[in-house]
DNA sequence: CGCTAAATAGTACGTGTGTACTAAATTAGT
DNA sequence: ACTAATTTAGTACACACGTACTATTTAGCG
């Protein structure tokens, strides 16, 4: 029988004693991996004892599970802020999405957190399920701008344009991230890919998406 | 003072046994991920004891080390055979490049082994190291590609232009990879994919790569 | 004040870990 | 067939881990 604890940080106190921890958890996420990732090093950066952390996390994977939330939430604020200020124009639009993602990837956090993130979803539910929904809420703009810019396109295939316009700008982040050999040549990539993804956006057609290619591959 | 042993697999029983610890250590890699990988764990699957997986790698990260260098050598030597059948043709070649590269992606070993490695790349300096020669002899054949598409563009840019079709590809990895909710369409990406490249290595202008743009993102 | 609940610290237990070490078994060469 | 090198198994140790549990301190409220 689980002893019951509450600890969901109802006063001020508490509030900020999770915020403690869950910064605490992220650094060691980032700079050390998850594989360093212990509750008592959590504790000793948060400056609490391991009982304290044990009241608001009975378990390590209650404490994953809330610093995956949240460290998503602080990407998923910003790019919705970025929404709001959207233009109608979606060429603009578009352009806007990607320079804010790519040039995001610049960010020492973006850079170590998220391979971090997708190694876990392959072994993690939880983490899994939660990328399936950031990307989606990240794909939805990109939909939007597609649509508008080639109308022509089925509703299945703007949403395959979508995944791959921003799965492509993922991949730059084990490239051009902070502290990677191409920082440097970030913009320039983020310039690739706005020229890229915008006439692709427009010019690609059903048939270009559809067509069957003889593979000559092994699947194992 | 450390206990020097050989173990260099000298012998066909020790080559033998090597490849029994490699495979069984990809194996837990693979399926439970680099937190979940212990000496114990690996010697069981291999069915040999500790003592004698510590007789050819005394530390974990000797291990670890050659895990890196045998897996990667697999997919290089799929790639290089690739090329040795490569067309002299610029646009059938990188066609067939990019068709071998996503639909690799579907591979479950591949799936799951990169953001592995990705992960490992920004607190491991030897996965790191590795991580760049690999995709820097990946990038080789697309640089001779798009230098034929687009003889305009200098050396940098082809490099950059390369650098974004590789990274672009790996992306789709957490998107169209084996288990993945995308992996019925990996085709069809893959198809976005060749048109998109082709198109925008044919078209991309100087000018496209190096204007500058106001960012207005924050970098923590 | 006093009292109740929230928050914190401390301890302890069983388990898994990397690795050092020794000894037995197997293989290969002369 | 003997011998030396290689390969294998087994044991042990110190430590880090997740987590259960208890006791103490702090904060809020009548």
């Amino acid at each position: 029988m689980r002893n019951i604890r509450k600890g969901t940080g109802e006063s001020r106190r508490g509030k900020e004693t999770i915020l403690l921890i869950l910064n605490s958890a992220k650094t060691i996420l980032i700079e050390q991996g998850y594989s360093k990732l212990s509750m008592r090093k959590v504790a000793v950066g948060a400056q609490i004892s391991v009982g304290n952390l044990q009241y608001y996390y009975p378990s390590k994977n209650d404490l994953l599970k809330d610093l995956l939330d949240h460290s998503i939430d602080e990407f998923m604020d910003e790019f919705e802020r970025l929404r709001l200020g959207a233009n109608n124009d979606p060429e603009l639009h578009l352009r806007s999405i990607i320079n804010f993602i790519v040039l995001d990837l610049g960010n020492p956090t973006t850079t170590t957190f998220y391979p971090e993130l997708w190694a876990l979803a392959n072994h993690d539910e939880y983490a899994d399920k939660l990328m399936d929904e950031v990307y989606a809420r990240v794909r939805i703009p990109l939909e939007d701008c597609i649509k508008q810019l080639n109308p022509a396109l089925s509703v299945e295939q703007v949403q395959k344009v979508a995944l791959f316009i921003s799965s492509s700008m993922e991949g730059m982040t084990m490239f051009v991230g902070h502290g990677k050999v191409w920082n440097d040549s970030i913009q320039q990539m983020a310039n690739i890919a706005t020229m890229s993804f915008l006439a692709m956006a427009r010019n690609i057609t059903s048939e270009d998406i559809e067509k069957e290619i003889q593979t000559g591959s092994s699947h194992n």
